[in-house]
DNA sequence: GCCGTTTTCGGCCCGACTGTTTTCAGTCG
């Protein structure tokens, strides 16, 4: 029974308490306990082991739901959850999902017509028998039809890279907007999330009562607006012709901060600052922080204070800016609040690349190419790591090949060394492979050839579907390897496609950090591997990471930006990271392997 | 169900939009 496992049980209860009717907040601490087992940086297992008083330490868990997870991990079942779900039809569950019908609807249609999946709600629909239902019509009926059609193409979260590519590109079209003196956009995807739900726009005016309008009407004309599900005063929504709704709000130039702050959440993180402003006889929404103050009558009244930057809005309640990346509420308000917030790594950190492919194995271009992209993007060096012989979809290289390529790359180290002589900036490739860990634990190569190796980069690409004990002994084992360096992509999913693979991985970052050995944060947009969460763990443990392309393009350098993305999340600093140091720097910290 | 700088009870972040209404409930973020 593994973190995930446990909040999606205690998801379906809240869900099954809203359609019920429960208490409001009894549902809303279930939602909040989901979540932040889902996301947090420990299994639940080994704090329970460990002490399962614990338990209660995490934030949003009590008493009750202690004892739930105890439970969880101990039976693999919940007793409660069970009776929920005696007597109550699941297909309830899944017209929850649907836009536009929430608890109450849903308990209606079961109530009055026994509807309890989504083909009879479906059906109900098109036969015209919603519309007469108490406080439903035939907007209501004709809504939920449509919502329906959005159904079936089942949404999954986009992609970031998609993400970010949809948005530039309403940006930039909403640039164009007469009236609009700025355009961002804020959201999971401002906080770079590993995947993006929706899109949030936030536009700002000089005069939003005179100007909103023709805003919303500029912004409902864009080319990719396939349907419009929203549009009032100051904001409007829609569906674009991807699949994915985009929102736009309008907003007061002088308020602009307080807004953005607003709109990039996370909720949890927004809750924490308005409850930390309450506190301190304040209010904060999207229209900026405002005094609460008493008047002589004894009715209170709300002053505008702040709220132009979001700077103002922080400092409103006694915290410097905090990076969009780390306002998850995962501890950042109360280190902000002793000056101990950790400063993040920047793109501009790195000097090098551990993870780059060529043609030789399935990238794209010859070495030489490769090269000169880092080159000119101002990097210092890379560890060109082509394929093992295993991974044979993608031309692995057997030791014979590797000797030839090694050759090239000792050419053209020659050139850039010269071409250094002349002025130009140092280059350096190193000699590198990503090696499979075969099923056995063992490495695809012999040592005798892994010796030569600069780098070695270690990955699982078979076998996914090991059970949690056989996989992390199969990784422990390559672990003591002495020539592995790097623990490639650790987790090994593929975004919307695979899942993790089953790993104690608590344990895998102690085990590498006693071998020596880096943990990679692949910044491939469909791996974004090590999680985020993950991430911040290693990094109190003390772990050492790299941050890779793993690029098969030399387009696909913009990877890292992803990976820098993912490493601010779990909060890693420039120390933490091998690929800022110099080469020579970076090379020691691996001489205590040998 | 959680939680405590109004601390063991009584709150719990706050607002927009829509449709069916005649002042508001439901849904969403």
């Amino acid at each position: 029974m593994d973190n995930q496992k446990i909040a999606a049980v205690f998801q379906e209860i809240a869900d099954v308490l809203e359609i019920q009717g429960a208490n409001k907040f009894r549902v809303l601490a279930y939602q909040k306990a989901a979540r932040t087992i889902g996301e947090l940086a420990r299994d639940l297992k080994d704090i329970y082991q460990k002490d399962p008083k614990n338990l209660e330490e995490i934030p949003g868990i009590g008493k009750d739901l202690a004892l739930k997870i105890a439970e969880l991990i101990s039976t693999g079942k919940c007793q409660y959850h069970i009776d929920l779900l005696k007597n109550f039809p699941t297909g309830l569950l899944d017209m929850l999902r649907v836009r536009g019908v929430g608890p109450k609807k849903v308990k209606l249609f079961y109530a009055s017509l026994q509807i309890d999946t989504i083909e009879k709600l479906r059906k109900a629909a098109q036969e015209g028998k919603l519309r007469d239902l108490p406080k439903m019509g035939e907007k209501s009926e004709a809504e939920i039809l449509k919502s329906l059609d959005d159904y079936d193409k089942h949404q999954e979260r986009m992609m970031l890279s998609e993400a970010i590519q949809q948005v530039d590109l309403i940006l930039k079209y909403m640039k164009k907007c007469p009236g609009v003196t700025r355009v961002e956009h804020a959201g999971s995807l401002r906080r770079m999330k590993d995947t993006v739900g929706d899109l949030d726009i936030l536009a700002a005016v000089k005069n939003p009562e005179k100007d909103h309008k023709k805003v919303m009407d500029y912004f409902i004309k864009y080319e990719e607006v396939e349907k419009v599900i929203a549009n009032g005063e100051t904001k409007t929504s829609v569906i674009l012709k991807s699949g994915v709704q985009a929102d736009l709000r309008v907003i007061d130039e002088e308020r602009f901060g307080a807004a953005m702050h607003y709109f990039t959440g996370s909720k949890a993180h927004n809750v924490s600052i308005r409850d930390r402003a309450k506190k301190m006889g304040l209010k904060i929404n999207e229209y900026g922080v405002f005094k609460i103050v008493e008047k002589k009558n004894g009715e209170t009244e709300e002053v505008f204070y702040k709220g132009k930057t979001e700077e103002d809005v922080f400092a409103s309640v006694g915290l410097p800016f905090i990076p969009p990346e780390m306002r998850e509420d995962r501890g950042e308000i109360e280190l902000a609040l002793e000056g101990k917030l950790p400063k993040p790594v920047e793109l501009k950190d790195l000097r090098g690349d551990m993870h780059v492919h060529s043609k030789w194995s399935d990238g794209s271009q010859e070495i030489e190419e490769v090269a000169r992209a880092y080159m000119a993007a101002g990097f210092e060096y890379i560890a060109l790591t082509d394929h093992s012989p295993a991974v044979a979809v993608a031309h692995g290289l057997t030791p014979e090949r590797f000797e030839m390529q090694w050759d090239e790359i000792d050419e053209l180290n020659a050139d850039f060394a010269k071409e250094a002589k002349k002025g130009a900036k140092p280059f350096v490739i190193l000699k590198g492979v990503e090696c499979d860990i075969k099923p056995d634990g063992s490495m695809d190569l012999p040592d005798k050839v892994l010796k030569h190796f600069d780098i070695v980069v270690a990955s699982v690409h078979s076998r996914f579907n090991m059970t949690e004990k056989e996989q992390t002994e199969r990784i422990l084992k390559a672990f003591q390897n002495p020539y592995v360096k790097i623990w490639g992509h650790p987790s090994g999913r593929l975004i919307n496609q695979r899942e993790p693979y089953a790993i104690d991985m608590e344990r895998m970052i102690d085990a590498a950090i006693h071998h020596g050995i880096a943990l990679e944060i692949d910044g491939q947009p469909d791996r974004l591997d090590l999680f985020d969460y993950y991430c911040k763990m290693a990094k109190d443990k003390g772990a050492k990471f790299t941050v890779d392309s793993d690029s098969h393009h030399i387009n696909q350098i913009k990877n890292l930006e992803f990976g820098i993305a993912v490493a601010k999340r779990g909060w890693v600093e420039k120390k933490d990271v091998l690929n800022t140091l110099p080469l020579k720097e970076l090379l020691k910290f691996w001489e205590k392997r040998k």
